[in-house]
DNA sequence: TGTACATCAGTGAACGCGCGTTCACTGATGTAC
DNA sequence: TGTACATCAGTGAACGCGCGTTCACTGATGTAC
């Protein structure tokens, strides 16, 4: 006899991914603040108590949901470097390819700020980026891609070796901080098409300058 | 009569200013988030809706200790300018200035990570730069420090006149990138000597690909 | 195939907490006469 | 110089809120016999 409305099982299925997902729509709305782990359960349809089964506490809710985040940016990152024209010359192939993780990066940013800002600013989450629960559809984590993207630059002869070492963290640096300024500073008003000048001359100036 | 601890004056004397300077405390330790109105008016030795005499609610002070922060950061910054070596050449003298812009920025972040992010992750903060309360005490807001710096550089005619117009978002981008990694991001664990080295690198990366 | 049972993912109620904010007030101060 | 008074920066108590977390519990499920 089923009252309408009522769960069909008393046990939720997979309340953790549940809650995770969950937890995706509120970080897309609100940022990591509004990772609240009452409102998580609420929209699970869940009480509140129910999400201890699957976290230890509300951080490692956020944790969860920051490694997801992460993983989604990567998503992104790959679907731009997938739009990439493929240049005959292996240099210009390299260097169209940095550009596009680097494009991939702020496109996530603006299109997603809250999760953008969940994913890169919830300390520890970026410490151990070598972790599959961060990692896209492609099996690699943002940073990961960076890295490749570095890589390929050397083995076409664009970036020589002695610069290699640490270089993600230079590209990483300008494009993570262009994506914050357009999120919450003086860039913020920007037109889209402002934007993406101003990203395309970032990364000219990565270009030229690593 | 004084009673030992009593109060002077019944009235406070300057608690705007006050407020805003435990604000500061707080933001110094604990990121925007700490400053929590309740905690400044208990240290300001204040009951709580005293607040309410100097600001119309929490995130006007916030908005107040966050402008503060901003004025901090330039005042760093200019320290860096102050300390810069003065060379014969005014093309050198231009460059070097703007990498004292960038090191003074980073050296703040990674000086005061709470400041930091008060100054610069509160939103609408850096929507008018153009403030008073926002400037150090040479008067200018950070901001407007990178501006001259990259004017100067015109000048020295080291920078194309043609590349000036918004020059100032992908030389912040990039420094204000490094500074948010350095604090939150995977560059946390760093040393002062690899963070002063991947500072240097990133500003000549700038400096290159400008 | 039927039944007893252990497991453990969920429930429902409650907690203490600290927050921002509002209320009616009080009394020190500076000013006008 | 002395006094009356208006101003307004502070007080003290209270509010409702939503949070994270803990408690003792219940009952659907899968498994062993």
């Amino acid at each position: 006899m089923a009252i309408p409305g009522a769960r069909a099982s008393y046990r939720h299925g997979d309340l953790r991914d549940a809650l995770v997902q969950v937890g995706l729509e509120l970080a897309r709305a609100g940022g990591p603040d509004a990772v609240v782990l009452r409102q998580a359960t609420r929209e699970a349809g869940v009480s509140p108590n129910a999400a201890y089964r699957h976290f230890a506490d509300r951080n490692a809710l956020l944790q969860a949901v920051s490694d997801a985040a992460l993983g989604l940016a990567a998503d992104r990152m790959e679907a731009e470097i997938a739009a990439a024209p493929v240049a005959d010359d292996p240099a210009t192939r390299a260097r169209e390819r940095l550009r596009a993780v680097g494009a991939g990066y702020i496109h996530f940013a603006r299109e997603e700020p809250g999760l953008f800002r969940t994913a890169f600013s919830v300390p520890d989450n970026l410490q151990n980026q070598a972790s599959a629960t961060k990692a896209g559809r492609g099996g690699q984590t943002p940073f990961e891609l960076v890295g490749a993207a570095l890589d390929a630059l050397v083995a076409a002869d664009v970036l020589p070796r002695s610069r290699r070492q640490n270089a993600e963290f230079l590209a990483w640096s300008a494009v993570h901080g262009l994506g914050m300024l357009v999120i919450d500073g003086p860039l913020r008003g920007l037109t889209d098409q402002m934007v993406d000048d101003a990203t395309a001359r970032l990364l000219d100036m990565v270009d030229r300058g690593l």
